[in-house]
DNA sequence: TTCAGTACCTTGCCATACAAGGTATTACAA
DNA sequence: TTGTAATACCTTGTATGGCAAGGTACTGAA
C-alpha cells in the first residue's frame, strides 16, 4: 500500500483517481475509459492510459480478465481489486481534503 | 498566456491553482505561502515551491516587490498581474470543470 | 490475401515535485 | 567587532508521469 505517494501523486493529478471511480462501478478495457471519461469532460490519451493501468495492476489495485469482442480483438477488462477499493476509499479523503483546502482558499 | 498547458498541469497539481488562489487576497514570500497553504492542510516543500514562482513569474502571471523585513533579510511579496488574474479565472472555470467531473463518476 | 478497424503496448521527450545542499542578509550576543 | 543563529532565496540531481508518435497483433469483410 503506498497511499502517501498515491496521495501525493493526487496533487499532480486527478486521473489515476477518476479511473479508480470508473472502475468503482463495473469493470471496463481502455477504450470503455477513453470513452467514459470524456463523457465526464476529461480527456485522456492512450498513451498515458495504457501506462497507467499497468502501474496500477503492478501495485495490486487492479486485476484483469480477458473478454470477448464481437467487433475485433479480444479486450482487457480491468477491475478494482480489494486492495484497490481500499485505495479509493483513502483517495476519496484525499479527494475531500482537497476540496476543504480549495474552499478555504476560495474564501 | 498558456492556459491549455496550464489546464493540463492542473490534472496534474493543484498546487499552482491553490498558490494563485491565496494571491488573488494579498501579497505573500515564500514563507507566507508555506504556511498558508500549510493552514489549508496541503504541504508545499521549497524546493517546489521556489522554482514555480519563478516560472509563473517568468510567465508573467506574478510579479513581486521588495520588501524589508524587521526579523531578518527582505522578503520577495508576490502579486497576481493583470494577466495572473485573467489566468486565474480560467483556472477557475478548470476547477469547476474537474469538480464537474468527479461528481459525474461518484455517481 | 489484403486491408481496415480495433485493441494493446512501448519509446523518447519534457515538465515538475521533492530532497538535499548552497548562498546571502540580518540581528544579536559575546 | 566578530561569530552564530535565524531567516530568506535559490539550485542541483533524481524519479515520476503525461503525452505524441510509432509499433504489434487479432479480427472480419471485400
Amino acid at each position: 500500500m503506498n497511499t502517501d505517494n498515491t496521495k501525493s501523486q493526487m496533487r499532480k493529478g486527478m486521473l489515476e483517481y477518476c479511473i479508480m471511480l470508473l472502475l468503482r462501478h463495473q469493470p471496463c478495457y481502455a477504450n470503455d475509459i477513453i470513452q467514459r471519461l470524456h463523457e465526464a469532460e476529461m480527456i485522456v490519451m492512450e498513451g498515458t492510459l495504457y501506462p497507467l493501468l499497468s502501474r496500477l495492476k503492478r501495485d495490486g489495485l487492479l486485476g484483469y480478465e480477458w473478454r470477448e469482442s464481437t467487433q475485433g480483438p479480444p479486450r482487457k477488462y480491468y477491475v478494482l481489486t480489494d486492495d484497490g477499493q481500499e485505495a479509493l476509499s483513502q483517495l476519496d479523503a484525499s479527494w475531500e481534503e482537497i476540496l476543504r483546502t480549495v474552499n478555504i482558499l476560495k474564501q
